[in-house]
Formats: structure tokens, sequence, C-alpha cells
DNA sequence: GCTGGTTATGTCAACGTTGACATTACACTG
DNA sequence: CAGTGTAATGTCAACGTTGACATAACCAGC
């Protein structure tokens, strides 16, 4: 049994049955100027008829550094709702160049990241975009002298010094702005649940909050302060010893998820303190909570073009970019 | 200016210094038993050393069929909290067998899906897997030939009969027993908000809407339905309206997108029905409704898992997969 | 109708790998 | 130690495309 699949048609089928050259065919499916209408028309026509597509891998063996016409994509946790609108950023600037894009679920894992991104390379993609969750990337500081362009989107290259392309969100004016946010409703007793300090910007949202309140002669108070969380269930979990052993008058939250985790929480439902999350969040105004939305799909966009651009010019200075991230007040934008 | 990237290593620099033949370096990284193993740890150190990693590329090229060790997967929106969970259950299975994933987001245009599933073939894909937006792909029957894999997941293959691979959920029954527990609750007047008929399981949960109803011996009140719905913008209106003019008891909703949007009508927070809705929602619990959770992450695990059972044995008939969807009251399992 | 220049098309080899087949090395048998 | 069998390695061509270069076709000008 198990009869042989039909072979793919290819350029050498159209050029048989129109009398010319392979060569014409592959110019005129490219849409090379240096063909005759009429004849590139013919062609067009014969290779619709048998159904004939360029072949990407073939052509990507030919091209200088065999790169293929497609980009990777790293992320920690595809189910992050942060990451889901930024993928879509990326695929929409992707579709608009040509552009595939492999994406990859570390799974939190820098493992399994490393062993993704040295996958993307083996599939020879132009380009990466990384949001990373290892704390040293400085394995692809060999990667990128072959040409490859590489992104950090959500967090700055760890381990590799500020020689790459980045985006990130105004971690720490955002969070400023949403602690004093707090501050001008008279809230004084603000806890702070938050990420492992290392990455995701997690650091300088620390600094934002510090700073707010420092601004307003306060100083922070550790019995409000619950870091090192990383799932949703920590942050249920911390949010109800925190809610009711130090009680806070309001709660800002490193990002959505955790937020999740706090929204879950008895504790919070009997309390309800005022918050402040990071990171968009859909039912936000149902809930009557305040966020900070860094627009990933913004980010995505941003990280995307960013991989584009250098891909055109290499030589050109690493950008660190900052999309700003707006408050929004119980679902109302303020500024 | 704009010097070139050196040139990536490849066999040839691991066979010149090592002193063996290219064949030789291939059949070693590859793991080939017929090479000896003190050679084989040569050439691996030597790979190593140099930076040296198979080009799949170049490798997918010689394979039967031209296939790359990478599954295509199109959504018709990434950003659905269903599709999440799915594609990372995808990821799980594709990275065990050494597969990556290429996505696409089709935003909802049949068009684009056509597109981007042209462009998977370009890439010469081993598989697909469809969550179809398009409400015929029939010209995919004519790339199976060619020895591609195609699951559809979600939904089964709109005009293609039930000729190919599919992963659905039980959306007929689960609804009904949903409606059943509301009625159960001694609700009368359930609402039903739901999407287009056509694609995503929507006319089986319809049927299952209507079969429990009639169960009980209610008639379907047309003032209690609205179809049609895509996005949360479309069921927010939509419940503003439905709510107040046809005062429903409960309220089931086709879908999780859906259902955001019916929380966040202010209607919805005025009168609170009792919700049902369909897919996973990581809130219900904080809002009190109850769901139809049809676990997306088994359903991508269950879909890559049949995209590889075909590509081993493409002779084998058509499987139609229903992942089971399980009430989930208030956030507490039931059954 | 020949020259020079432009446009359209063709030829060939190469991209990096691997399948088919060929060869060599080596151990074992009688 | 020739003969045989197996294990280890090598040679060659091919996968489908395109870059570099070559040629053919055409046209304008004289």
């Amino acid at each position: 049994m198990a009869i042989e699949p039909p072979r793919r048609p290819r350029l050498e089928d159209v050029a048989a049955t129109t009398g010319v050259s392979i060569k014409t065919v592959s110019r005129a499916l490219r849409g090379d100027p240096k063909v005759r209408e009429s004849t590139r028309q013919r062609i067009v026509a014969e290779a619709d008829r048998l159904g004939v597509q360029l072949n990407d891998v073939a052509a990507g063996l030919r091209r200088k550094n065999q790169a293929m016409t497609s980009i990777g994509v790293t992320l920690g946790d595809c189910t992050n709702p942060f990451f889901a609108p930024m993928l879509r950023g990326i695929h929409s600037v992707a579709s608009e160049r040509g552009y595939l894009v492999l994406t990859a679920d570390a799974q939190n894992d820098p493992e399994l990241e490393h062993r993704a991104i040295r996958s993307f390379f083996a599939h020879r993609v132009a380009g990466l975009i990384i949001a990373p969750v290892g704390n040293d990337l400085g394995y692809l500081a060999n990667e990128a002298r072959f040409g490859s362009a590489i992104v950090f989107v959500d967090s700055p290259p760890p381990g590799l010094g500020g020689s790459m392309d980045s985006v990130t969100t105004t971690n720490a004016a955002s969070t400023r702005a949403g602690i004093e946010h707090l501050l001008a409703k008279g809230r004084r007793r603000i806890a702070y649940l938050g990420h492992p300090r290392s990455g995701s910007g997690a650091e300088e949202r620390w600094a934002g909050y510090v700073a707010a309140l420092e601004g307003a002669g306060l100083l922070v108070d550790a019995r409000l302060v619950r870091d090192n969380l990383v799932s949703e269930e920590d942050a249920r979990r911390a949010a109800e010893d925190l809610l009711d052993s130090a009680e806070p008058d309001a709660v800002f939250v490193d990002n959505n998820r955790l937020c999740t985790g706090l929204l879950q929480s008895a504790a919070y439902a009997r309390r309800r303190p005022d918050v402040v999350s990071f990171d968009r969040f859909e039912l936000a105004a149902a809930f009557g909570i305040s966020v900070i939305d860094s627009d990933p799909y913004d980010v995505g966009r941003a990280g995307a073009q960013l991989l584009f651009d250098r891909l055109a010019d290499p030589s050109r200075a690493p950008q660190r970019l900052e999309v700003p991230a707006r408050l929004v007040v119980n679902g109302t934008a303020t500024y």
C-alpha cells in the first residue's frame, strides 16, 4: 500500500509547458521586470493552472546567509495575557513584510528557551524576538555575528550589556504615576505584589514604587511588600495573607497574572482595597481597578519593526525603545 | 562600510579540521550508529568548538517531499483566550517531537487565512493545524495530495466533508448540560448570546440549547436570542439591550469573548442574571459565573498528536476527536 | 545592412545537506 | 593467507532555486 504522494509541481514543470527556461519562470513569478509582459502572463497563468508555488526553502538556501523569510519569537509563557496581543502585533508587522512567524513557548524554563533559540537558528530564521526568561543570554553574542537580527521585548537583554535592540515600557515612570494616583486619593498603606526582582522590568517597577512613596515622604513598609511571586496561585495566597495581616488600603500589582490571583482571593472580595495593576487587563473596568496599560500590541509592533529595521541596516546603533504605559483609572483614560 | 558578516560554519569546516569526509560528519551529528564511537566523539567535540549546527533548511530540501521539521498553525485571532492555552498544547507536543511551530493570526479574515496557508506551504511545513475562520477551505484538498498532514481544531473542516482529521469539543451535549443546570436551578427565561451560526461549533451549541429547552417542555423565545455577535463590543451592546428589554433570569454565552462583553455591560452589573459561558475563563469564579470548560490545552495537544499520527501513517482513516467539555459551576467542578 | 546598445532570455554552478551506492579497512574462518 | 563478511568511511549527484554571467533578439541611428 502506502502509495507515494505525487510530487509537488515546480518551476521546471511550468518551464516545460510554456517553452521557456526555468530561470525565466523564476523571474516571472518573482515579479522581475526583466520579463516581457506577455511572457509573464503566460507563465503566471500556467503556474496557477499547475498549482506551482515557489519553494521558499530552496530559495532560502540560495540567499546570502541562507536566511529564511521567517522570524522566531520566544515567549516565557504564551498564555500570559500580555503576550497574546504582543504576538498579534508581531504578526501584523511580519505579515506586512511577507515573513512568517515561528513561535516557541519556553515554559519559563531558560533551558527550553535556549533550546528553542538553537532550533530557530537551525531553521535559519532571519531574526529573533525574545521575551527573555533566562538571566544570561550571553550565548547569543556568537549567533548575532552571523547576521541574524535580535530584538528583546518586555525586558532588556540579560547578560549582553546594551549591545542589542530592545523594546520595553516606561516601567519606573508609569509605576510611579500609578502610585501617585493612589496617594492623591489619600491612600497611605499601599501594598506591593511583585515578581522576582530580576527580569521583565520588575526592578524598575519597584524603583517607581519606592520613588513615589519617598516623594510623598513615606517609607517602604516591609510588611506591605510581597515579592517573588510567580504564579497566579502565589499571588492569591500572598493576598490572603497580606490583606488580612497588614491591612493595606491599596495594592499595586506588578502584572496582570498576579492581579488575576489577587482578584481570586477571598480576602480581596472582603476588603476591596484600591488596586492598580501593571499590564492591560480586559475586565479591569468590571472590577473597578485601575491599570497601567503598556499596550502589548504596540510593544509587539515596535519590536518587529525594530527587527526589520536592523535587518535592513545591520550596522546601525542599537536602539532601546520605551513604549509609554498609560494609567487607566477604573477603565477610563486620564491623560 | 557594512562589512559582511562571517559565514556560518558548516559540516565542511568540521570535516576539514577532523580529517574525515563531510558525509561522516553528517552521520556523526545525526547520531547514525554506523560511525565509530571514537570518531563520533572527535567530530562532535570539533563541531561544538566551531559552533556548527546542522542546517535544517538544507536538510529539508533533501527530504522526501521537502518537508521541514515544522508545522503551521492558523488561528482566527490569537488574542482569543481560548487559543493561547491551545497553542501551548500544540507547542508542547511539537517540541517533544523536535518540530517548530509557525503561527499565523488570520484576524478573522478568510482571505488572510488563505494567504497564511499558502505561505505555510511555501515554507514546506510538514503539517498544518487550522482553527478555521473561512467557511470554505475546499482549496486544501489539492494541497493535502502532496503529503501534508492537516488537522482542524475547534471546528470541523468547512467545505471538505468528513475527509480530514479534526478535534472539536462536545459542543451540543455540554451546552445542553449547561442549560439543564440552569433549568434545575429554576430558571425559565434563559437568554442566548451567540456567534454567527457557521463555524466554531456554534451550530451545535445552538442545537444543545434548543434540545435542553425542548426537553423541559419550553419553547425558544426569539426575544431572548441574540446571534451573529462577533466582537466583545457586539456582545456588550446586545447585553445592554437584551437584559433590559427581555428580562432573562439567566444567560448562556457562546464563548469567552462574548462573555467578557456581557460582563462589561452596565445592564449585567445591575441585573446579575445567572450566567453559563462556553470556554474556560480565569475570573469565572470571581464573577460567580459557571463555565463549560473545553480545556483548550488538551484540544491543542490532541490536535498536534493527531497531526503527527497522520504524518506517521498517511493512509489511515480520518479521525474526528471530541474532547469532553465539563460544566464548572461557579468555579467548582461538578462531575 | 552594420554597429552599438538595450532588453529579454538562457546556461551553469552553487547553496548545505543526504540517499544511493562504492570503496576501504578490518576481523574472522578454514 | 586467500576468501568472506561486516563495519566504517567515502564519492557523487540531487533536492529547487537563484546569482553571475553569457547569449540572443531587437531596435535606433547612420
